[in-house]
DNA sequence: CTGAAAGCGCTAACAG
DNA sequence: CTGTTAGCGCTTTCAG
């Protein structure tokens, strides 16, 4: 293996200098810098990192605890994970992999082992037994996801309540008098995840306001289920025109499920829903939808985390506005 | 921070004492173990895990690869991932996820910094450009999937050949004389992966050695093409009772296809795939098939890493027999 | 602008 | 069965 006493001899300099021609840390002449450089080529250097861990006490390395419980979209979780991983590589850093399921045992042992500088949250719930892990950990943290209190953390997601209320206008503008929400799996709600709540309060509230009769189903994610779910949303809201999916496995059947019962979309009922745009317009009828944005939120993760490491403050919560793009599958309501 | 030498102190022992301890690479009296393991839970140690990779020269961190490119069905991806990261944590290490794009330029950082011990990578190609890289990394690394030679490399996958087999025999079995297979997108198949080209070879060889009419099918993995592919299917090869689907996107859609072209599955028309057990429970027709074992291969090629690290000699190609199940999407052929 | 030297915290000979 | 000690390869004072 060769190191930096190696590369330090060949440029004729000292391992510091080598050092700092690395880091920048100090001013090198363009000459040595050059020599240095050179060097490293040579030899094909690499600095190891547990060495520079232990001596600089930073691993560059950013763990990211993904869920793996049921009723959440996978795709949605390995495109953030990609983008986790492809900015954190823009700021010179490594991911490590962690699964809920090591719980905070896991996140203390990465911490406190100082194996990784920072870490990255999934599927928060209200009521996280992970928060006062987090508070008192000696490195800091990111959470995709909002829990009860946010005070003295940081989080960031789409914003979900908004997201349900953008819908609901959408449809309201468009003269639609009764609404209906498909939800996320029952058990998402059960385990208290603020999303899929706040979807439900964004979109009650404006329905509300706008006078629209509403009604609320959380649904299975199995396609199977779009059948029922649609035949049961007729028949308790036979005026229903519009409605809100929430649930990404369930978009499609549920489309198909409507348009079997002699429904068209969008002639009879507008859809839109809150999910990736790749999904909202892979569907046979492309749906009008506001975006799940995982990509710039798990890059945005990241710049928040590096901001921290940097010593920078960080607001304690960042929302992103919803985005609603107009897609094939709503209209004005029939006369 | 809480060091091995405060523990050693606080235990009244040596640190090497307390290394031992930890280690179990030599033998230590009960007595001063018990007081070694008391220090260590009263103040709470967690050993530097640069300082331990520096001095032992192993990191204890795999490196995963994955594949980000069309083609791929991502929640496979993601439960591979899963099980890399479980069965890793079993062998008390840790997993750095990589995405595909870094290149061998990636590949090479990681194992070149010491800050992976072993790589496992997804998505091999035929001729991959990093195979000549691995063959003289100083690292060991496990491939999930086939290259053209596997020679002084770990492979393991599911036998797709087989898979490919197994499905046309149990379509010949049932009666049926003419099959086709609807297979994944043409750019998996342009990129030379293998899988996609080992299920054509056991079909078609499956196929001609019991004397059926048989065609393939490449397709997008777009719900939407699933009408135009049932028709083609149906256009050109009219007695076609039996179809194997290596396509997970489409399977749901394809079915669906058919039976809104007249076409009852399994009444008219036996279907089956390749694909997770997961998929094929959750389709409205339940679908015949062979499993693709997704968790099982992470397991096995961790186990296979480790096997390597610890210096044991492994087999260059493992080979996971197909295991056909049998559900309700497959039934004899009509008179 | 550059060097010398002292650790970072741990492991693994070596010595008993 | 346990202790002493010499590094592992790098960063970062301290000195110049």
């Amino acid at each position: 293996m060769v190191k930096i006493t190696d590369v330090a001899r060949q440029a004729g300099v000292s391992p510091s200098t080598v050092s700092y021609a690395l880091s920048g840390k100090r001013p090198i002449s363009d000459d040595t810098k050059r020599r240095v450089e050179e060097a490293i080529r040579e030899l094909g250097y690499r600095p190891h990192a547990g060495a520079r861990a232990l001596a600089s006490s930073k691993s560059n390395v950013l763990a990211l605890v993904v869920p793996l419980r049921a009723g959440i979209h996978i795709p949605v979780v390995m495109q953030f994970a990609v983008s986790v991983v492809t900015t954190a590589r823009r700021y010179d850093h490594d991911v490590l992999l962690l699964t809920q399921e090591e719980g905070e045992e896991g996140l203390r042992r990465v911490a406190d082992t100082a194996l990784v500088d920072a870490l990255i949250l999934m599927d928060v719930q209200l009521q996280d037994p992970r928060l006062p892990l987090l508070r008192v950990l000696e490195r800091p943290s990111v959470m995709i996801g909002f829990p009860a209190s946010s005070e003295g953390l940081t989080c960031i997601d789409l914003d979900f309540k908004a997201a349900g209320e953008v819908c609901v206008e959408h449809l309201a503008g468009l003269g639609h008098r009764a609404v209906a929400l498909v939800g996320s799996p029952p058990e998402v709600y059960v385990r208290q995840t603020a999303f899929a709540q706040r979807v439900v309060q964004g979109f009650t509230a404006a329905a509300d306001r706008h006078g629209l009769a509403s009604s609320v189903h959380p649904c299975e994610a199995a396609s199977g289920a779009a059948r029922k779910v649609a035949e049961r949303l007729l028949r308790e809201q036979p005026a229903l025109t519009g409605v809100v999916v929430h649930n990404e496995p369930l978009l499609e059947p549920l489309i198909d499920a409507f348009e079997q019962l002699g429904l068209r979309v969008p002639g009879d009922l507008s859809v839109t829903a809150i999910c990736p745009d790749e999904l909202a317009e892979s569907v046979r009828v492309p749906v009008t939808s506001v975006a799940l944005p995982s990509a710039d939120i798990g890059t945005r993760a990241v710049e928040l985390l590096m901001r921290k490491l940097d010593g920078t403050e960080v607001p304690e919560a960042t929302l992103l506005a919803p985005r609603l793009t107009e897609r094939a599958s709503t209209a004005p309501r029939n006369a």
